[in-house]
DNA sequence: GATATATGGTACCACGTGGTACCAAGTCAA
DNA sequence: TTGACTTGGTACCACGTGGTACCATATATC
């Protein structure tokens, strides 16, 4: 997976020197945990010293908090809002935001993110608070924003911010505490779009068509 | 909070101390995490030498495993298998499984066992698998008992795991991950009984007497 | 009082690590 | 070739820790 070839590329060094670092990092911190990773480990797998590393981040939680922000920058929900004409359309934008975000979350670095940020909560509240706005909250406001305006179009009626919690507890179920516990395996495409077709249904069937 | 009197009771010698030490890891390992925690500060908030630490549990992560499995044990669900004459027991039973559960597993000790488990789950998945055998599946099996007794007695149809899954989904939505973040608080015993009903009435409309 | 056992306190060892300093080798300009 | 500068590699320091050994004290038994 990492890059064999050495190309000598002069142009864009920091750049793409600090992405291998994060990819580095990301990595070691994913299969051995935060404090069980040396930053040596770190530098190692990277292909640089331990002097540029620090140079770099300056110490090793800004580097736990580089790759958290980095991966969950990747998250941001589309901000996209569709036109919602009848009940089918909602159903298929849930179907597909659904989908979408299951399929970008249960990638095992993505949990592993996760696990690191619940890991460090403690010490480190900003970690978890950056994965929770620059993710969390995008999501669920992305959501919340759909649901809105299937309300304003008559498609149903309720809270959109409940609206919103209940369909994505539909999706998630316990999925992802399975996961981080190591408990679930991640679930193959068609589970995927198996739980948010259930997810949609179920939340249809809670928020009917009104009058 | 710690019992500043000192009793000296000389019967329940072993198991008082080490419930003692147990309590003080627990403490210890809520406030600054497992790896962050000395077997020293241990042993001092339990009033305990660090030989006798060792001498009861042998090494670290064996002082936690007791801490989790100790602490989970707690939650297992009751195996009282109501009666289910009608509808409205049916969802008296699940208000009150899902207000029960909320109450129980929202407590910040057993959200901090939760992060401490999915901490550890890379390096000592035992830990997880003793939180998922001990405490998580015994209560989705006490509540798919319920579904399938629901189901029998015709109040509802569906597959029971799938039902408790789409139960717990509503009832949780993503709360826990919140609480593991902090991301969000506690609930307060009036949001735990209204997640609850919300998340009945919600079931329920997913699922509709058949026939 | 004397000997034996248990227990609290803690010094100690071995080890791994974050972070820094330093050296040698390479690069570039003249 | 030479000299200034950069960079990779790594030795090193300071520190904290898991786990053990040891000592001194307290209790027990005779």
């Amino acid at each position: 997976m990492s890059p064999r070839t050495k190309p000598r590329e002069e142009e864009a060094d920091g750049a793409a020197v600090r992405k291998r670092i994060l990819g580095a990092a990301m990595a070691a911190f994913m299969e051995g945990g935060y404090a069980q990773t040396s930053t040596l480990e770190i530098a190692t797998r990277a292909r640089v010293s331990k002097r540029e590393l620090y140079s770099l981040f300056g110490n090793k939680e800004a580097m736990l908090v580089a790759c958290i922000t980095e991966r969950a920058q990747r998250l941001k929900a589309p901000a996209d809002l569709p036109e919602l004409r009848d009940r089918e359309t909602l159903a298929n934008v849930l179907t597909a935001f659904g989908t979408k975000l299951l399929t970008e979350t249960t990638d095992p670095v993505v949990v592993a993110v996760f696990r690191l940020a619940i890991s460090e909560t403690v010490h480190a509240p900003k970690v978890a608070q950056a994965l929770e706005s620059i993710a969390r909250k995008p999501t669920r406001d992305s959501l919340c924003a759909i649901m809105a305006k299937a309300r304003s179009a008559g498609l149903c009626d309720g809270d959109p911010a409940v609206m919103t919690e209940q369909f994505l507890g539909l999706l998630w179920r316990d999925l992802m505490t399975g996961l981080l516990l190591q408990a679930a395996d991640r679930p193959s495409d068609g589970e995927i779009a198996r739980r948010a077709r259930e997810a949609t249904t179920g939340f249809l069937s809670i928020y009917p068509k009104p009058r």
